[in-house]
RNA sequence: GCCCGAGUGGCGGAACGGCAGACGCAACGGACUUAAAAUCCGUUGAGGUAAUACCUCGUGCGGGUUCGAAUCCCGCCUCGGGCACCA
């Protein structure tokens, strides 16, 4: 810091104002204040993890901040809260490893998480914080899942779960990857057991449709339509040779029918034990046993060899009464369509792997147009010939049946419409509609989560608890171990399992398994609207004033499932009536994460930081004396890379900070961090402080008084407002950061500056850097916050010159820059142009063939 | 393999189809200082040239559209993210 002992101190004055908004309520949301429009803008709460917050958290937090505090200036009424993510297993492992309480572990990371929080001055309105961990919160999340049930959206299944041994519990699909826990990176495998379920399914096609009405990054909505995975085609019945049994496949190609030459069912079906027969038993018994005990990671990457068994028996072809082998492999999966398929070798990748395989029938009945075959490298004889695969369009052929469908000549979509109306005409099949998404697995083997609010009674009967019951609290436990049997710790809690009914006296045992962390996030936006209702999660009227979520900002990691669960809640609590919007979040926004700087050898192997030596701005591995290459790469311990906010605000103070998380680049981009750039902002914001006081005395400069600005400067602060006001719109914060600069850099030169261009400055730069704000706006003279100062406005007429530079070119090159009227007209401009004496000399001899004059900007003089 | 997104100085990044490199970092030169820090002023895409005049090249690569392309179109390459035997 300088010597000057009224310089800018960010320790002081951040302190001090952090003290002020919170003492006086500052931001305060107001519910049904009628005279301003509403506004709410939302952060993905944070899991308060024990090291910590890390630069990627504020990020988008100080956007949401910014432009709250934009929105307040502009007379909107802001809600903006924050609260805790606080069920989950990294506190449940510590208590395993240490014996400390979650309770304990996640009260104190919380406190940590607020005290790093309220050091960056985001403006939130601390009333409304929340914990997803607490009974009077969790309450409400047993409430709606009582109200899932009711609606017949949860229910119990004996599944095929994602067994850990290693963590003794299962896992969400989105939990393994492959074949592997992604936390711990544990192995995991299939195990069946009696599950809690929800019916997402059954709103599939809502949540893909409703896409459409939402303001989201483009990708983001194509992630959740490819993971909703909507296809559309025909089911058809296949008859079993010599037996009473069906099988029935989902194909989107019913136009292949009759390239159809075997039919596969997956492993698991349960038709294979009924149609194997008996020479085939012992083969199919070992392939299935085979592929039981392959984790998921096997059976997806050692499948470049396709496998499979012959189940001995026959399936009859309704189109033309062929006889199909019916064969078992395990790229048929149980859990997708019928878990059965027809096989179309000639036109379909895998199929016509397994076919080569095994050396089954290739029959071709698609020819693709010669220029198309010709562009994808495949031969039109070699297709004909069923040597190889094409699953593009064409032109059917082969293709007229025993039973009256003939296709040939038809398009491939014609082609499936026709069939269609065949197989539904002739009874053997119909039209459907198929998803990937299945039914959400909604029981974890877990201590710290939700208890189900539902007792398993004596008489075998599953009892969903009365509201009046709830919550259903957690128990208190000593040991936090997984019990291994798949059972939750909570079956250790003996006195908290028993249940009697307390109307009729029958016994019963709670249920053991704990809800995943998604569920406490699902409704979270909700509850911040009424956060201390004992009558209900919400009060109807609230949420009727404040939702939808105008500004939803958070990382893209929760591109899919948080965001496609609370989606899935939410249209279930509009269906009962208890909310008022079909959808939560009207716009969405990613923000990109930021990585640290790391190094990297000429092996692209990545080198941990406390191994890197500097000399002469080149790095060397300290160990090796290897010349390293800078390489930004995720934050990570292992690679000692990552940057403690504490410290940074500790040097630089929190305005800094967050103008330079804002400055790096725009919002949405992954951006690598540099400590030493955020220098540049703590020097904009010295230079500002100086711009306005005088560091010797702390009292405004001398400087600033109330003469007038130069044209000049009065365009510069126009301009600026103007900038400014649109980036924030566009929540576009590097570039108006970077207009500002350009103020303080026209305006600190000056040696008179206007008060009042001082004072506009201050408001714009106010969302930005709030605390030196705050504190100029004090010394210049007023006695409240700024934080409802209504928003400069900009004149346009303040910004227009007489004259300005246009550009000739000749060919397309610039030749000469010439003063114009800002509104000459076109022929003006072009016989301006060609008066000139520079352009005149380059055009000597030559003919002018057109002229182009863009008012206001160019002369492009074509020539021959 | 499929679906998105992105490639611009030494670095982070700006540019409604209209002067590429705003703004910042770093670097270099200068002022102030006994000195350093801080601060202030200046230079800074590459190459040619005595030159700050001027010329040539330049937004991943190859084509195209246009008076004019970082921007639009076609075909590639590389990197990042997502999905992954989805019938």
């Amino acid at each position: 810091m300088g010597e000057t002992r009224h310089g800018y101190k960010p320790e002081t004055i951040e302190a001090k104002w952090q003290d002020y908004w919170l003492r006086n309520h500052t931001f305060k949301a107001v519910d049904f204040d009628a005279s301003r429009p509403k506004l709410y803008v939302l952060d993905m709460f944070p899991y308060p993890s024990g090291a910590g917050l890390h630069v990627g958290h504020p990020e988008g937090y100080t956007a949401t901040d910014i432009y709250c505090r934009y929105k307040r200036m502009r007379g909107f009424n802001v809600l903006h809260p924050m609260g805790w993510d606080a069920f989950g297993l990294p506190a449940e492992q510590y208590a395993i490893e240490t014996g400390t309480h979650p309770r304990d572990t996640t009260r104190q990371n919380i406190e940590n998480f607020r005290r790093q929080i309220r050091a960056f001055g985001f403006s939130y309105d601390w009333e409304r914080e929340i914990n997803t961990t607490n009974p009077k919160y969790y309450r409400w999340t047993q409430w709606i899942f009582i109200q899932l049930h009711k609606k017949g959206l949860a229910y119990l299944e004996e599944v095929p779960v994602n067994w850990c041994p290693a963590l003794g519990t299962v896992l969400a699909n989105e939990e393994v990857v492959n074949g592997r826990s992604v936390r711990g990176d544990h192995p995991v495998v299939q195990r069946p057991m009696k599950q809690w379920m929800l019916r997402i399914t059954e709103y599939a096609e809502r949540l893909l449709n409703d896409l459409e009405t939402l303001d989201w990054p483009e990708g983001i909505k194509e992630m959740q339509r490819n993971w909703i995975g909507k296809s559309t085609g025909a089911e058809v019945v296949f008859d079993v040779v010599n037996r009473d049994d069906t099988i029935t496949v989902y194909t989107t190609r019913p136009d292949t029918l009759f390239g159809a030459t075997y039919m596969v069912l997956s492993p698991e079906n349960p038709l294979v034990d009924k149609l194997t027969t008996p020479k085939q038993r012992e083969a199919v018994r070992n392939y299935r046993e085979t592929t039981s005990t392959k984790s998921e990671l096997e059976r997806t990457e050692l499948s470049k060899e396709k496998t499979g068994v012959f189940t001995g028996a026959y399936a009859i072809n309704p189109v033309n009464g062929e006889n199909l082998p019916i064969w078992i492999s395990d790229y048929v999966m149980m859990s997708y369509g019928t878990g059965a398929i027809m096989a179309v070798p000639a036109h379909d990748t895998r199929d016509f792997e397994f076919a080569t395989q095994f050396g089954l029938e290739v029959r071709c009945i698609l020819e693709p147009d010669e220029s198309d075959a010709a562009d994808a490298g495949v031969s039109r004889n070699a297709l004909l010939a069923g040597q190889q695969c094409w699953t593009g369009d064409g032109v059917l052929i082969n293709s007229a049946g025993t039973q009256g469908l003939d296709i040939n000549g038809l398009s491939v979509e014609s082609a499936k419409e026709k069939t269609i109306r065949w197989l539904e005409e002739s009874g053997c099949g119909k039209g459907a509609v198929n998803y990937k998404l299945r039914d959400w697995l909604f029981s974890r083997q877990r201590y710290w989560g939700e208890p189900f609010p539902v007792v398993y009674m004596e008489d075998g009967s599953v009892k969903l608890l009365e509201e009046s019951e709830l919550p259903v609290t957690l128990p208190e436990l000593d040991d936090f171990r997984p019990t291994g049997t798949g059972e939750s710790p909570l079956a250790k809690a003996e006195d908290w399992l028993e249940y009697v009914d307390p109307e009729t006296g029958m016994k019963g045992r709670r249920e053991t398994h704990t809800m995943p962390q998604w569920a406490g996030s699902c409704w979270y936006y909700l509850r911040y609207l009424d956060p201390n209702n004992t009558d209900a999660f919400c009060d109807l009227e609230k949420d009727k004033y404040w939702m939808p979520v105008d500004l939803y900002v958070g990382g893209a990691e929760h591109a899919v499932l948080h965001l496609l669960y609370a989606r899935f809640w939410h249209k279930v609590l509009y269906d009962i009536g208890v909310v008022s919007t079909d959808e939560p979040f009207k716009k969405l926004v990613n923000q990109g994460m930021i990585l640290g700087i790391s190094y990297r050898d000429s092996q692209g192997r990545l080198v941990p930081n406390d191994q890197v030596e500097e000399t002469d701005g080149v790095f060397y591995d300290r160990n090796t004396g290897e010349e390293l290459e800078e390489f930004p790469a995720k934050m990570s311990k292992s690679l000692r890379n990552v940057v403690n906010p504490d410290e940074i605000i500790t040097r630089y103070g929190a305005d800094s900070f967050r103008m330079y998380e804002m400055f790096m680049g725009p919002l949405e981009a992954v951006k690598p961090w540099q400590t030493r750039d955020i220098e540049g902002l703590s020097r904009f914001l010295g230079r500002t402080w100086r711009m306005i006081i005088d560091d010797e005395t702390g009292e405004v400069a001398g400087a600033v008084t109330d003469a007038a600005m130069t044209r000049d400067q009065e365009r510069v602060l126009h301009a600026t407002i103007k900038k400014v006001t649109e980036d924030l719109e566009g929540l576009d914060f590097n570039t108006a950061i970077s207009q500002l600069m350009i103020f303080l850099n026209e305006f600190s030169k000056a040696e008179v500056r206007n008060r009042e261009a001082m004072e506009i400055f201050v408001k714009l730069l106010a969302p930005f850097a709030p605390h030196i704000c705050e504190e100029l706006w004090e010394r210049l003279g007023h006695a409240d916050t700024l934080a409802y100062e209504a928003w400069p406005e900009f004149d346009e007429s303040k910004m227009k010159l007489e004259e300005v530079e246009i550009l000739v070119q000749v060919k397309g090159k610039p030749k000469a820059r010439l003063m114009m009227p800002v509104d000459a007209d076109r022929e003006t401009m072009e016989k301006l142009a060609l008066a000139d004496a520079d352009v005149q000399g380059t055009l000597e001899g030559r003919d002018v063939v057109k002229v182009i004059a863009v008012p206001g900007r160019l002369v492009n003089i074509v020539i021959k």
